[in-house]
RNA sequence: CGGGGCGUGGCGCAGUCUGGUAGCGCAUCUGCUUUGGGAGCAGAGGGUCGUAGGUUCAAAUCCUAUCGCCCCGACCA
């Protein structure tokens, strides 16, 4: 392509609505404009990223032997309704009616529809496994979109459903999905983590994320030095500590703690550690009854873990401070555990709280904290739990090496659905035996157009986006400087981007009549792997200069033999 | 949905408190000069100040309502 005929300009300042890098180098590249909150239209430049990415997941997907389909993204409510999803979803979906005042939704995911082909199309077993897949926009009215088309409405998805007669060749697809996954993010030069993550309302027995690392990721994810362990900070075990409990040594005394309600404050007015400290979290039950979950100071409180305690209302919610007075007699600030039973709180202890002795906690007064507390003597033993997010250095639950913990994007999922949908649905073919069997499923999801932003976040520098060569939109750029006052430099770069291109290499000539300056700076943000400056200074000695995204110095290449030069650096 | 912030040429912003008929930088267009890291000079075009009411001789500015957008939180295959 020409840039002398590409209209759209780059920007120098960030728009005010960009916060995060990716978003701000969209914007000012010119590969996304934003048309309304979470909805963004695709300029040239960005929609051969896009495209790259997707072919790479066609690609795979193929190769994996997944077949290709294309669903409606609009689909009628009663599927939704007749797997119970209508009820279940939110205002994340979004409904609409037709003329007919026929109810419809925006499809936010294909199960309903992937399973209504399925029940229609796959008789026998024979026909099975068979694995469906789309590359389709989807839309989910999210609480609160941000970050550009990293958390959009509207985005573009690879979802494939797998079809299986039984649980062992379910776990053959999902291995091979598995598969097909890692080469696809390998293939785009991606660094990336594939993590054991929670199964979330979907529910289904396994499930796996793979994750793009980059330090502005929004989730946490560990894994272990010592073995191939890891998992979304979600879902990673908690190991109970090494050493045991000790014996209690001191009596329980109340100590005067005015207004100090933080772990911080607590530990700053008695010179310990917070790990010495025991805090108490108090949340809604399922029966309207406040559950206290116990920690220690140090630890956090993990969501997904607490709300799937038994008699804690799911999903979590923090109890309301009024009814803590009520039920507790004190404010939040100074709970804790001792005579929480009594007034019919259920106790649940993190396996490193339920470890501590003579430890210090609220004393369910208002300014009182008491310390040489220990379970077992001053109340009872709690129910023992995994409830917190693990910390780097914690022992790995397999038992070898420390986790480790780092932040990535989670861009694909892949999940061991089971038979929910294609029971619900009625889904059946028939086995070997002439008998009606529930297929199970599989599904498994890429979020393409959040690929190319975690890409992004991933690569890039001071000076722009430096894409990984396989998604780049273009290879080569050609930069002629001061070719009006210079016929041989225009001809010179004429005849390699004539060459370039017959060779089948993707190249932009920089054809505008711009200062050097301006042509560097947009190369740079646009992130073009290689790129060649033609000038009189280098055509004297017969060379012109090239130079990678990555390197930071000109390297002369021969002006005879260019084309061989680019395509080896190139790597074709 | 709770909390906070912002809507003024295409983009980034000032002006709003204290009402007097809109300004700066970038971008765009024309001309001349310039040409190896986002050029200089001269000139030009472009905004009913988100929208709708209200107060006033007079509203970007004050009041009311409403819409949109961004951030934090809760939420989220």
């Amino acid at each position: 392509m020409r840039l002398s005929q590409y209209p759209i300009a780059n920007l120098k300042e960030v728009p005010a609505e960009a916060e995060v890098i990716s978003h701000q180098l969209m914007l000012r590249a010119g590969l996304i404009r934003r048309l309304s909150a979470g909805q963004y239209t695709w300029l040239p430049m960005g929609l051969r990223v896009l495209r790259k990415v997707e072919t790479i997941v066609r690609e795979e997907m193929d190769r994996a032997g997944a077949l290709e389909i294309l669903m409606p993204t609009t689909q009628p409510a009663e599927l939704w309704m007749e797997s119970g999803r209508w009820g279940q979803f939110g205002p994340e979906l979004l409904r609409f009616k037709d003329r007919h005042q026929r109810e419809y939704v925006y499809g936010p995911t294909h199960e309903e529809v992937v399973t209504d082909l399925a029940r229609r199309e796959l008789h026998s077993y024979r026909q099975l496994p068979v694995n469906f897949y789309q590359i389709q926009l989807k839309f989910r009215d999210e609480v609160r979109p941000r970050f550009g088309v990293m958390r959009a409405r509207e985005f573009l998805m690879k979802d494939a459903y797998s079809f299986h007669l039984d649980e062992a060749c379910l776990q053959r697809g999902y291995a091979a999905m598995y598969r097909a996954y890692t080469a696809i993010f390998t293939r785009m030069g991606l660094t990336f983590r594939a993590v054991q993550a929670d199964t979330g309302s979907i529910g289904g027995t396994g499930s796996q994320e793979f994750h793009v690392l980059a330090d502005s990721g929004e989730d946490a994810i560990a894994f272990s030095d010592g073995d191939d362990y890891a998992a979304n900070v979600e879902k990673a075990e908690a190991m109970a500590p090494a050493t045991p409990r000790g014996p209690a040594t001191r009596p329980v005394t109340d100590i005067d703690t005015p207004r100090t309600k933080t772990i911080e404050t607590l530990t700053a007015l008695l010179a310990c550690t917070a790990a010495t400290v025991l805090k108490t979290l108090v949340v809604d039950g399922e029966d309207g009854q406040l559950v206290a979950l116990c920690l220690r100071g140090d630890h956090e409180l993990n969501a997904i873990k607490a709300q799937k305690l038994p008699g804690v209302a799911n999903p979590l919610h923090l109890a309301a401070p009024e009814r803590i007075l009520e039920v507790i007699g004190c404010e939040p600030g100074f709970i804790g555990p001792v005579g929480l039973a009594a007034r019919g709180v259920k106790v649940f202890a993190d396996h490193s709280a339920a470890a501590l002795a003579d430890f210090v906690c609220g004393a369910n007064r208002k300014d009182v904290h008491l310390s040489g507390v220990n379970w077992g003597r001053d109340l009872p033993e709690p129910i023992i739990t995994d409830l917190r997010n693990v910390v780097d250095g914690d022992p790995s639950p397999t038992g070898t090496g420390q986790l480790r913990l780092v932040r990535g994007i989670e861009v694909g999922h892949i999940f061991q659905l089971g038979q929910k949908y294609s029971a619900t649905m009625k889904a059946t073919v028939l086995d070997d035996q002439g008998k009606d069997a529930v297929p199970f499923m599989g599904c498994y999801g890429i979020g393409v157009t959040r690929v190319v932003a975690a890409a992004i976040e991933q690569n890039h520098d001071e000076r722009g986006i430096v894409w990984p060569e396989p998604i780049a939109p273009y290879q080569v750029v050609v930069v002629p400087l001061n070719a009006a006052r210079s016929p041989r430099v225009s001809e010179v770069a004429e005849k390699l981007y004539a060459q370039l291109q017959a060779a089948g290499v993707e190249v932009l000539i920089d054809d505008r009549d711009a200062r050097p300056g301006v042509k560097f700076a947009d190369a740079e943000l646009w992130g073009i792997p290689h790129r060649v400056v033609v000038a009189e200074r280098g055509l004297e000695a017969g060379t012109l200069e090239y130079r990678h995204r990555r390197a930071s110095d000109n390297e002369a290449m021969p002006l005879e033999g260019a084309l061989a030069f680019l395509q080896e650096r190139i790597g074709r």
